[in-house]
DNA sequence: GTCCATCGCCGGCGCATTGCGGGAATCCGC
DNA sequence: GCGGATTCCCGCAATGCGCCGGCGATGGAC
């Protein structure tokens, strides 16, 4: 009921049953936030809630904890499990959606707006702006937004499949080879200050950004 | 109350019940000033001006807290939590009024009416002028409104439904395009000097101003 | 009322960007 | 080294996007 009110608010929702298959599905693909509810079978959600906050991957994404009202819930701020914030039930799908969009926002403003630098490459998202070892870069919007997607992410493997989705989008019907054409207009801009072998094939598998050059 | 006898004095007026509620307004639209009570449902209202004030987005926005008498007014003072001003409950409209115009005051000869000048464009909001190299300019309100913003947020796009927001007002209902034309205007009174340059276009991504001229 | 400045919008034009197919080059397992 | 798979390069066509000139509406000054 939870996930149709989202969706219907235009949301892209997972859900999950448990913890094990909700750790599989972050590890497949970080969400933008996760809604946590604190009765969970196995493991509480408080414990749950700990561990990804622990983990360097999941650290980040902001958790929203559902609680029943009267339950425990100064408690659950007491515990310090690193939560963003509570919603007590039963609350209203509007209230709902108000907590989690201030929660993005707060995120947004502090996370997906950071200059990212990798050795004198250095992208501002804030500014759009890229330059190597000073000077500045002209990149078209969809290699600005690979560029950043492939710092932001380095020293892991992405299939063009995984790239079409985080990059383009989830719901674009493109050919996968089309990829390899931003990869190449992506090298050749970087070429000049040879950053281009930063953004490594991995033959069989997709691509990488990496600092370690291979030979 | 509070609310009504400030809309009567002519201050535009938006009411939250709770923080979380307050985050989100906020987020949509920065105010010129939060009047906040001591007693919030959940948080504290200390708590509530920390966070605030950690925020580099609202760090500027002026907040005056209402504490009732006697109740840890000191305390409050000693918390440091970074709150512009204090009323006491119970207090007279006109008290508030009084308050209120005092801190904006102060906040907008150390803010809003500042003059602003980059590279001998010069903007200044107390007279209205604007002068490139000692050449006075003359461009419409809009235009005018357009640059003071551009200046005052350098080095950072923003998309047409920002400027919109930000420029125009939040409740307007204008064309996106109508961003372009003005943009357009802006960059023909600016043509003569020079000063063209620093209103660049982001492609798919909206406009930007800045000192660091792509070539 | 008249004039004038400003504003928002429309239609059209031209360029930047994008996605794709064909063919060359490269890589990998044998 | 060979063959098949995979990746890279080139150019093209279509689309999207931004820019421009102009037009009618509005509202204030006189």
């Amino acid at each position: 009921m939870v996930a149709s009110s989202l969706r219907s608010a235009d949301y892209d929702v997972e859900e999950c049953a448990d913890s094990e298959s909700a750790l599989t599905k972050i590890g497949d693909r970080l969400p933008d936030m996760i809604l946590l509810d604190w009765m969970l079978p196995g493991q509480s959600g408080i414990e749950f809630a700990r561990r990804l906050k622990r983990e360097d991957a999941t650290s980040e994404v902001p958790i929203i904890m559902l609680t029943a009202r009267g339950e425990e819930h100064d408690k659950v701020r007491g515990f310090d499990s690193g939560v963003d914030d509570y919603v007590s039930k039963p609350f209203s799908p509007r209230e709902l959606v108000a907590r989690i969009r201030a929660v993005l926002r707060r995120v947004n403003v502090h996370g997906g707006q950071q200059p990212v630098d990798v050795d004198g490459l250095h992208l501002d998202p804030a500014s759009h702006r890229v330059t190597a070892d000073g000077r500045q870069l002209k990149l078209g919007p969809t290699e600005f937004r690979l560029l950043h997607f492939f710092m932001s992410h380095p020293e892991r493997v992405f299939d063009r499949s995984q790239l079409l989705d985080r990059v383009w989008g989830r719901n674009v019907y493109i050919e996968e080879r089309t990829v390899d054409v931003h990869i190449r207009r992506l090298r050749k801009v970087l070429s000049d200050s040879g950053f281009d072998r930063y953004i490594q094939t991995v033959h069989g598998s997709g691509y990488r950004f990496s600092q370690q050059l291979d030979p």
